[in-house]
DNA sequence: CTGACGATTCACT
DNA sequence: GTGAATCGTCAGC
């Protein structure tokens, strides 16, 4: 059991690090109540030359600031008026890359990850997709710029191994926007996992 | 200041 | 398959 130090985050490429994300606990803290999941899904965005990234062509405003700060923080982006989006940055100060959390299998706190979402027992819905999860650990604005080791998120090494080929890879969701790079193969999947969002989960 | 829009989800046809 | 919900952000005026 391990808390994934700084270096995790900086010291390798960012495709590397969203694949290496998968297997690994994400906690959160949110009115006082610790909530945890297993990642099994993620979408690296890879800042300035990424047309699916906000930073993309170096745009730099207050939103976006936080993915140019250090590695090892949470990006957090209010998505369709609705949806809070969890991202973890990466890459030194100025390189603005992030990673997505797009998927959770739950592990702690189901009961609370329940009263948050309403719901009366846990389905694949709870923690699957980028919006769900997020309502389900209580990730809010106040979660943006926090660090991921500790205190109120915490992104963890249990020694949960996934093999190699169980890791799928595909293009990312949502993004056609982004045209020529809405086809680049920067999602990351556990294989089968009913927590994965969209449609290619094998 | 204004308008268009989005890294989504869910209910409904 | 289609459309509504819902609001902060950003470019452009």
């Amino acid at each position: 059991m391990n808390v994934l130090p700084v270096s995790f985050f900086h010291t390798q490429p960012t495709l590397h690090i969203a694949k290496m994300l998968l297997g690994k606990l994400l906690i959160s803290q949110a009115d006082g109540k610790y909530t945890s999941g297993r990642i099994v899904e993620t979408e690296a965005y890879l800042g300035i030359e990424d047309k699916a990234s906000h930073a993309y062509g170096n745009r730099r405003t207050l939103r976006t600031e936080v993915m140019y700060g250090q590695a090892g923080q949470a990006y957090i982006y209010l998505c369709y008026g609705l949806h809070q989006l969890l991202n973890v940055v990466t890459q030194c100060s100025d390189i603005p890359h992030a990673i997505l959390i797009r998927g959770l299998d739950p592990v702690g706190g189901i009961e609370e990850m329940l009263m948050r979402t309403g719901k009366k027992q846990v389905d694949d819905s709870l923690t699957r997709g980028p919006g769900n999860l997020s309502k389900a650990l209580g990730i809010k604005q106040m979660h943006n710029g926090q660090s991921y080791l500790g205190p109120l998120l915490y992104l963890v090494d249990d020694y949960y191994n996934v093999p190699e080929k169980k890791i799928g890879q595909s293009p990312r969701i949502g993004v056609s926007y982004a045209q020529e790079d809405a086809l680049l193969p920067y999602r990351f999947f556990i294989k089968g996992n009913p927590f994965v969002s969209g449609k290619i989960r094998k």
